[in-house]
DNA sequence: GCGCACATTAACGTATACATTAACGCATCC
DNA sequence: GGATGCGTTAATGTATACGTTAATGTGCGC
């Protein structure tokens, strides 16, 4: 195969915690369902970057109405995951590297706050075990060369610090943009040399937010963050990759 | 394959900024209209924190049908001015202490991030006059002892600074943001002491920009941010407000 | 061929109809 | 008295119907 495309099936990411009757078995609204089914084909690239469809046609995919369908588009389109385009139905919003630099950039201010927040906390270590074992995982992912536990492993890391946070407010606006930026960074999972500093950061964050120093966890995330985000822009800039 | 045009026109109902339309008088969305006026009566406290009503009860005080009203509900529950009780009807959320401190951890995080881009960006002068003129309009309210006023020309800074950050998703996040804290503001307004500092520690942030010192301009809106954040969360405290 | 008025179409926005089910009252049972 | 089961009610969640209007096609004058 000789260009390089991208692979059809990204990894499945994690599906969000909806509210209440989660629990109780597949008794969820026909809403849920058809944002739940669309969100997940959209990261999963099944619905790749640019995909358009009438919400008729996503109805007539679910096996749904348009109602339902409609609800999950306008949810979708306020967490920036679509575009509803009247009468040219909705379409998964392409993410430029100008997108992703906002995106990142948001990230960059936020995220050295959960850390920043949890440090403050002075947790007991036990509560902190969740996190060194998503970064122990990162370790052995990669030295299996298995990029999609890598990734896994590293969402995982960052959620259960941003959960760790307490603030609700944060934790959703902060798993709104990592959806977003979701397919860049399977994508060029690929392309970037392998992720071999970010264990050992995530551990010294660690550490920071053990001993209590929250101003250097806030800035060892930071530059954890602005590391990443600078890697990541170059290498769609050199991919030449003018959106995902 | 012939690509079908698309027209390019972003159609996020923006809350305040009603671009071009506004020529062709009242053409807006039944959805929209609902959506404005809920949102205009939560903030200006007609719905109370605590206010709650069924979908039909919101329709028929709008003269519309359930339909538009659900979609505005839902909006507006994704923005987290009101819940959605299915059964119960949906109601305006209130803002606890605890919220605020959420929603202003946010700002503390997010805003200095904005002064940062800002000043990174080495704007000429003029673009930065209308910040010195929403500073310039805060004191001079001061003197008038024109307390609204005074709340409207701060908030006209922030959001100008805000704009000049050239990241929509900033934007709009912080903008939620203060629409939850709205209420909060405005009653705090006139339990706290004559905002004095504002204004310099303003025109701080706007020559930190100028000079384009982009660490110092966060530095310092920071520090406004959090002692704004204080004073707010320790009135609260000690007026015994347990919500708005 | 070209441009424009007008008819046609189709997708959406909105209204309405209908099915589902949580909440409530009430009678019964212990 | 208090708990429990059951029928009723009402609000929602979903489906469907309908009017509006942007987009498209058509015919005509040139």
């Amino acid at each position: 195969m000789p260009t390089k495309t991208v692979p059809a099936k990204l990894h499945r990411a994690q599906t969000r915690t909806q509210p209440a009757s989660a629990a109780s078995g597949g008794r969820r609204s026909l809403v849920d369902k058809a944002y739940r089914e669309i969100r997940q084909r959209i990261l999963d690239n099944v619905y790749p970057s640019g995909h358009r469809a009438l919400e008729q046609e996503y109805a007539d995919q679910l096996g749904l109405s348009r109602t339902p369908v409609r609800e999950a588009l306008l949810k979708l389109a306020s967490e920036g995951l679509v575009e509803v385009l009247p009468r040219h139905g909705a379409r998964v919003l392409p993410v430029s590297p100008d997108d992703m630099r906002d995106i990142y950039d948001m990230l960059t201010a936020i995220e050295p706050m959960a850390a920043e927040l949890v440090a403050r906390k002075k947790l007991p270590p036990a509560d902190l075990k969740p996190l060194i074992d998503a970064s122990r995982d990162m370790s052995a992912a990669l030295k299996n060369d298995d990029l999609d536990a890598w990734a896994l492993a590293d969402e995982r890391y960052h959620r259960l610090l941003i959960a760790l946070a307490g603030n609700r407010l944060l934790a959703e606006t902060v798993q709104g943009l990592w959806d977003r930026a979701h397919r860049a960074r399977m994508v060029t999972l690929r392309l970037r040399p392998r992720p071999v500093n970010s264990t050992r950061e995530h551990n010294a964050i660690v550490d920071a937010i053990r001993a209590g120093d929250a101003t250097e966890a806030a800035r060892l995330y930071r530059s954890h963050r602005e590391r990443g985000s600078k890697e990541l822009l170059a290498l769609l800039e050199k991919a030449r990759i003018s959106s995902l």
